[in-house]
DNA sequence: CCCGTCGTGCTTACGGCGTAAACACCCGCT
DNA sequence: AGCGGGTGTTTACGCCGTAAGCACGACGGG
């Protein structure tokens, strides 16, 4: 290492010893002085490419064409910067132009709409969605993968606001957030989060279709369990959440005959 | 660290060098010679008493009065090694006596049984639990938490006895493991997980009751937000889960009215 | 116009990690 | 008696996260 240079700048290398590469000021292009925002985004970006351990501190400096330490000055640590990456991801949810920070059309509507908001979302970042799981959150009570304070506040009034108790509420945020994690947990683990893109030299995928003898329905369902049904699988069980959360707003808002 | 001898051996300590320590033949106890239920076994107490990212290589080994790249022996590495240890936390299902590997009382009642098998090892290994979680598979189709195609085999042979198709059975599985994965990683997170036992020096936890201002619906419903009722809701979610798959079944046995 | 200050990235350095390889030793066999 | 295999130790390598100090360009007040 120690050479090649910057990845952007027009000017043919000055041959100085050291500190070499970045300015090339001249020219107008500045080379952007690497910011928070500039660090995460790339740390997303490298994670999404290379598998969630691939992440170094040395790596992502190299691909911000930049020396390791440098990150620091932008980040307290490695544990900053996947906290920051998390953050960063989930936010993607207030770009989303189907999801609505507040229940425009009904709370199922609503509940829906983020549901499927967060599924785009661990889709387009497999590789991340475990650390969105796993991190521990900032508050104990805000549960992944809706990790943050502002929708908390943002699920709590879609469901107070349309009839819900408190104690309704809260539990229909814990069903949510439960069904949600554990779905989308599954479907990116199945569809490979290869750790590192590419992985095991010698093919040990799936394979052993003998050996399977000790199991013979596994075996004969071995086709079907291959199947990928996620989105309708999603679909189904978010449909049969949303109707349970229907039957206890109903019966908390006439508890007639059983009083 | 050099010294401090056995932990076990009676014999008084011999001057010798270096590889001191073990033998201790005389008296009888001979120092068990360390294999890779021994070596498995220690890691799951360690992951359990200081949690996972406290576990290296060379600590396991100290922890066994042992060198650490002894360890390679008996484990091909550090993955084999929390591998191992999942399996064995999995394993411990086989020797619970309120969970039948075979449908003794019907689906249901294995469902239920399974479920708070699993729920029990979570509890009792919390440390390990995003592990089992979140470790890749051995086949594909096989998903977190019932991470052994006995438990799939067992699994789908209880369903599909007793009425199943071989699509619901499966269909069956994966909305299981959803369940059981989302509610318990959920539940095992709530319950601190502190990564290490000890942990922040400060006084961090939560302490922000103001600033909430920002979001006064979390503010207000903090109190029913800290309650913890995790398991009143397991046992619901469950029982839903299980309705759930009775009308399906239902549905799939008499398909008269619509046909 | 010059010079101090500040921010940014670079260099060096340290201790700990996972693990490969060679070595020492004990034991049970013949 | 000797020897061969298994078990634990030693040493060593490269990579990791990160603390500390350095170099240098940008900028604003005299």
């Amino acid at each position: 290492m120690a050479d090649d240079a910057a990845p952007l700048s027009g000017v043919p290398t000055d041959g100085q010893p050291h500190t070499r590469a970045l300015r090339a000021s001249p020219p107008g292009t500045a080379r952007t002085p690497l910011d928070r925002r500039r660090v995460l985004a790339a740390a997303l970006e490298f994670i999404d490419q290379h598998g969630l351990e691939a992440l170094t501190m040395r790596r992502m400096g190299a691909h911000l064409g930049v020396e390791g330490m440098a990150l620091y000055r932008h980040v307290t640590g490695r544990e900053d910067l996947l906290d920051g990456v998390v953050e960063l991801v989930v936010d993607e949810l207030y770009g989303d132009p189907e999801v609505y920070l507040a229940p425009k059309h009904g709370w199922q509507d609503y509940l829906q709409r983020l549901a499927h908001g967060v599924r785009q979302i661990a889709l387009t970042h497999p590789a991340v969605f475990p650390l969105i799981a796993t991190r521990p959150p900032a508050a104990p009570w805000v549960r992944p993968p809706l990790r943050s304070l502002r929708w908390l506040e943002s699920f709590l009034d879609a469901l107070t606001s349309h009839g819900f108790s408190d104690g309704a509420a809260v539990a229909a945020y814990r069903a949510y957030t439960s069904f949600l994690l554990g779905h989308l947990l599954l479907e990116v683990a199945q569809r490979g989060v290869p750790i590192t893109a590419l992985d095991d030299p010698e093919g040990a995928p799936d394979a052993d279709e003998r050996s399977l003898t000790e199991f013979p329905l596994v075996r004969r369902l071995s086709p079907l369990l291959a199947e990928d049904e996620s989105a309708a699988e999603f679909e189904e069980s978010l449909e049969n959440l949303l109707e349970r959360l229907q039957r206890v707003l109903r019966e908390s808002q006439r508890p007639r005959s059983t009083r």
